[in-house]
DNA sequence: GTTCTGACA
DNA sequence: TGTCAGGA
C-alpha cells in the first residue's frame, strides 16, 4: 500500500511515516515511480511505534527493541547486551516517574472536578 | 490527484 | 510536526 493509505490507516500523518522509515523504525520498498510501497505487516508496527511514542520512548530507544517486538505485545531478549539493558533500565525509570507525574496531575484534575461540580 | 525530497516561521 | 516549494 501507499503512503496515504497507511497514514490513513494508523494515524500517523504521511510525514511522521517518512520519518520512522529515515530512523530505520520501518522499511517500505519503492515502486517504479519511486512511491513507498508498504507491506500489510506494517500496520501493526506502525501502531506498536505510536504506542512507544506517545509514551514517551525516544526513536533511539524504539530503534533497539522494535526488531523484539513479536506480533504480540512482548518484549524479549533472546540475547540480552549489557548495553542495551542498561538503556532499557533507565528508559524504565523515566517512564515510571513520568507515569506517576501523569497520576498525580490527573488526580488533581479530578479532585477539582468533584469540588467545582458541587458549585454549578 | 498523490507522492517525493529538502527546508524552515 | 505542519507546511510550502518544485518535480515527476
Amino acid at each position: 500500500m501507499r503512503i496515504g493509505e497507511l497514514a490513513e490507516r494508523t494515524g500517523a500523518p504521511a510525514r511522521m511515516l517518512r520519518y520512522y522509515e529515515q530512523h530505520g523504525l520501518i522499511t517500505a520498498e519503492r515502486s517504479p515511480n519511486g512511491y513507498r510501497d508498504f507491506p500489510e505487516a506494517i500496520v501493526d508496527r506502525v501502531r506498536q511505534i505510536r504506542g512507544l511514542l506517545d509514551a514517551g520512548v525516544p526513536v533511539k530507544i524504539i530503534k533497539q527493541i522494535l526488531p523484539c517486538l513479536g506480533s504480540p505485545e512482548e518484549i524479549y531478549f533472546p540475547v540480552p547486551d549489557p548495553e542495551m539493558l542498561a538503556q532499557l533500565e533507565e528508559q524504565r525509570d523515566r517512564m515510571t516517574r513520568k507515569a506517576e507525574c501523569v497520576l498525580r496531575n490527573r488526580d488533581a484534575i479530578a479532585a477539582y472536578l468533584e469540588r467545582v461540580s458541587g458549585t454549578a
